[in-house]
DNA sequence: AAGTGGTCTAGACCACGGA
DNA sequence: CCGTGGTCTAGACCACTTC
């Protein structure tokens, strides 16, 4: 591996590695190979490759179990990656999704600087409902770049359980990962309280992110209400204690 | 430094550098010994201490600005750290605090449990106002047990604008780090609205954190109630892109 | 016992920032 | 220029899991 490149030999070796992942060299919960057998393989040292591997456990790529082996992590969504958990805490449940509607929008001016995109470029808008035991908790919607997921089937997406992120990865090759958060209490409003089956002015956790893919690039921004009556929201922790 | 204890080396390095913190050996935003001396120092290498400087920097407890040095960070308060946006993005905006009032109460069955002490167990019940720009934005109430904790004057707190978390620090030797935050959306009661000069059945964020110590011991419970009609929440970013 | 992740060293060099 | 953080190596040993 070389050492000209501008950027520090573990990031090249990162590279690398989701490289190989998106290749399909190792499948889902398949072991990569040791950790000093990868170093073999990129003509570095084991410290080089770990510092590698060291970020994407932290971005959830990949996990580790000690004395056994590193593994290729699943890529569930964003939302079903947050727990939730009722008011006096424990028991965290995940929810499952639904897709309702999947069509194509022009950007506009907002959207567009934020993806980084001219204004009339096309994108898809998901929606998407969220439940957990058959309650209806949450709406979410999202807005992919037409130009970097040409071809949204509806039918793909529900052949993947409304695993939205599993499909950008599966069918486009890019692994997302949470950008920005913002939360926001709001009222439901007429369409929310219909979709979420509730009512007019029931208060919603308004959840607005941005994902990016693993350069950092802006890919995709969504915007949930979730209902947090009976169950809050839990961010997913990574990269818990060192 | 001994290679006997359970621990490993670098978590006595980052205690021993805790400690010294502690001590007052070096103040806020002043430079640590470089890695090298403070590798002499305790008898490790220089990568060992890097690995436990590397810790602390992602619980904001150091800054480091390459080329130059190591740094003590200061003790911001939770709400302050996070960045209250518009909407639409940017112009992240820092909150001031104002101390409302400051009782002893007793821990109650759930409180107990989570902090770890028993029911009878004397609280600190700390109430506080954020304010942007003069707006007041949220209401806070922060509960500490009063083992740990066993003198706050509301004189002191006043003192320190506010900021309980380096009241904590300064007075009894405690830095706080977030343990889980979970996030609700409630409509604002009597009280709230109240307290906030703002109407009932307003849309609020409600904040419900645990922060825990270096040793990840519980010690502080808190509920925040946060008006985001015209500034969205977003929690603090630690450690980013590795 | 063998193989994995996890830690640690001693020494080296690079990239950056301030004098 | 020097001193700082940031990276990298080759080799070693430990702790854990599995066989």
């Amino acid at each position: 591996m070389s050492k000209l490149a501008a950027q520090p030999l573990y990031r090249q070796v990162l590279r690398e590695v989701m490289a190989a992942i998106e290749a399909g060299e190792w499948d889902e919960d398949e072991s990569l190979p040791s950790e000093t057998d990868l170093a073999k393989r990129f003509g570095v040292s084991q410290g080089t490759v770990r510092k590698a591997l060291d970020a994407l456990v932290a971005d959830a790529v990949l996990y580790r179990r000690q004395g056994v082996g590193t593994f290729v992590a699943g890529t569930s969504d964003f939302l079903l990656r947050g727990l939730f958990t009722t008011p006096a805490g424990a028991d965290g449940v995940k929810p499952s999704v639904e897709l309702l509607s999947c069509v194509k929008i022009h950007a506009g001016e907002q959207l567009a600087e934020i993806l980084g995109l001219r204004r009339a470029a096309a994108l898809w808008q998901v929606r998407r409902l969220l439940r957990v035991g058959g309650q209806v908790i949450g709406l979410e919607e999202m807005l992919l770049p037409e130009a970097n997921f040409p071809s949204l089937e509806m039918r793909r997406i529900r052949e993947l359980k409304g695993n939205l992120r599993e499909l950008c990865w599966r069918d486009f090759g890019v692994r997302l990962k949470d950008g920005q958060v913002r939360y926001r209490a709001v009222l439901a409003g007429q369409t929310e309280a219909r979709l979420l089956m509730t009512d007019v002015n029931e208060p919603l956790l308004q959840l607005v992110r941005l994902a990016v893919d693993f350069e950092g690039r802006p890919q995709v921004w969504s915007v949930a209400w979730l209902r947090t009556e009976e169950l809050a929201f839990e961010p997913p922790v990574l990269s818990p204690q060192v």
